[in-house]
DNA sequence: ATCCTCCGTGTAATCGATTCCACGGAGCCC
DNA sequence: GGGCTCCGTGGAATCGATTACACGGAGGAT
């Protein structure tokens, strides 16, 4: 593979100079200029990154590690993420952690060893040795989803509060009044949050959230699935059962079936995080959406201004209801609405009543 | 952050002892080991993979460009193509081509500029000059699901047919007989085989495939509508509609639910590619399932025998029929299954009468 | 006792770019 | 016309590792 020296020789200039038209240098006469950019087309050279990176010290890579691929809503974080990076020139070397914080911190470190510029995680745990490490010592980090207290990190998010708050509403006003919630790790911020959001939400209806309401899960599919056959064997089951995430409403959506119960006539199931393939479900689910791709999109843009030197900023944005069948009422336009939620072309404000 | 030097100074040797210590090179002393790795330890020092690339001319990283990372078939491969990736000691970068040969060019250039030692494909169209040219220069590349006739690389993928007959059997089976397909693109290998199969496959059943009963799709959602409304336009609407891909078999379920249609009473419906959200939609998706983390995991390491002087052969492993309800017969014990679908933890040949 | 071999180690070249510095020449001002 | 300032250019150092080669010393064979 042809070299910078190579394109050198055939343009009759220095190294030196190739360099400088290759980015963009000033001082570089037109002729010169010429000759080199046609020698580099002849020769179809193109600069190795690699040695590039070394001498500057920035790969314009970065590291994206997050807790599950397999979920919907990791996927298209991970989507927008590497589109907006594109865009901005930078490449993204994805890690799955699993849950893990092992695994977390294998590809922490991997990453960090291939002196990515800058780090986004998803944080498994409370916390794991390297990554902590990495922030501290100042490899530009973002937290998309969930993040770390006490960590002086910019963290990207949804806030689902008010969300929740529509949704217990929703429920209220279909004359649900027994709600059960299957809650994710709670060390996980995202976990603990959604249960507070519920319980505050229920309060404002003078409802309670006994102990037993709160069901146990992972933010697997197979945990939703326990938690909801432990609320159905209770002497008063729940009306409703509310998911802190997809995979878990789909594995609620199971227990239920498999015990017989018709959704929503007989007990009736809302999930945080909407995902396209809740609208083929049976019934359609009711569902919190995130912004998902605004998210991946913002926590790129801070992740590269913390890399530039600039400041970087928190931020919340808003997440919104999307109000289908699981719950009882039918919707006035399923149809209309469902078209759009399959793929937010632009972000929007929460729209409800 | 440390250096080679650094450590080296620490433990009173030359750089070299170190980089010998740390590349479990034969000749270093017991003595000068224990100090170096004390040095290591004491200092945090992990070595830069970048200048280590510069100088080995290899940088342990694999690049992965798939069509559309959203489609539930294509993540599933990433995840697997990661993992062992990481089992064998690569990184993988990701890059998405959204079905685009322009997007999948660019992709593949990046990833020559970072001079990855590998490069995994499923080719969007019929080639792309950077592509077919990393593959020409040498560029160890193996393709995934689909390929690009006349080059001479590796494929790893499944077959189709056999489960395609099998199920074309079973639609015969049901009484069905008027079954209509939706192709994907005819650029793509696996759009038009599929067709061939399954034209074949009727054949044997003395049935004809017309052409108005050939859809023609992108593997999208949207285009899976269109196709099932210009369906059931007909004069004569078929009885089956086959989605060559898994989301179009969602629109097409969307189209079938607008015109007021019970899925299987007044129409079936069978998809190729099994994904774990087939067994929650209403009714559940009889489907063709490929071993999609067992190619996954084949593609890597064919891929990586090519990068170590091996040599690659191609792989073709069979996709097996999966019966649910969207084609008429109840199948015996669904729910059982159903768990085992989700997440198969081994590979299984097919499993069919 | 002498020579040869092997082992552990250090010195220095190398990978392919970027960039600091010096230098020659052209143009400008006085 | 002499001195200054720029401008375009090339030489050489540099980034942080790996590795070919040389070298001194220990130990074995004769």
């Amino acid at each position: 593979m042809a070299g910078i020296k190579d394109v050198a020789a055939a343009a009759g200039v220095s190294a030196a100079t190739v360099s400088r038209v290759l980015n963009a240098h000033p001082s570089v006469s037109e002729d010169a200029r010429a000759r080199v950019l046609a020698a580099v087309a002849e020769l179809g050279y193109r600069p190795n990154a690699v040695a590039r990176s070394l001498r500057t010290a920035q790969t314009r890579t970065l590291g994206l590690v997050i807790s599950d691929v397999m979920n919907p809503y990791f996927t298209e974080l991970a989507r927008s993420v590497e589109e907006e990076a594109r865009a901005l020139g930078y490449s993204v070397i994805i890690g799955n952690a699993d849950e893990s914080p092992r695994l977390q911190d294998d590809h922490v470190r991997t990453l960090l060893d291939r002196r990515i510029d800058g780090l986004l995680v998803s944080p498994t745990d409370g916390g794991s040795p390297q990554m902590l490490d990495a922030a501290r010592t100042g490899t530009p980090t973002v937290f998309v989803d969930r993040w770390i207290a006490d960590v002086d990190v910019p963290v990207v998010r949804a806030d689902g509060r008010a969300a929740i708050r529509d949704l217990v509403a929703h429920l209220h006003g279909l004359g649900h009044r027994r709600l059960a919630i299957i809650a994710g790790p709670a060390a996980t911020t995202t976990g603990s949050e959604r249960v507070d959001a519920f319980r505050a939400a229920l309060g404002e209806y003078g409802l309670e959230l006994p102990e037993e309401y709160v069901g146990q899960g992972d933010f697997q599919v197979a945990s939703g699935r326990r938690a909801t056959e432990a609320f159905l064997a209770l002497p008063e089951p729940p009306d409703v059962v509310f998911a802190a995430d997809n995979l878990m409403a789909l594995g609620a959506l199971d227990a239920m079936r498999a015990h017989g119960l018709v959704v929503p006539d007989d007990i009736a199931l809302a999930a945080f995080d909407d995902i396209p393939w809740f609208v083929h479900t049976d019934p359609p689910i009711t569902a919190i959406a995130q912004p998902t791709r605004e998210l991946g999109r913002a926590a790129v843009r801070a992740l590269v201004a913390l890399i530039e030197g600039r400041r970087a900023r928190s931020l919340t944005l808003p997440a919104r209801l999307v109000v289908r069948r699981s719950c009882g009422a039918p919707p006035p336009s399923e149809e209309a609405r469902t078209t759009r939620t399959t793929r937010p072309s632009r972000p929007r404000k929460r729209s409800n009543p």
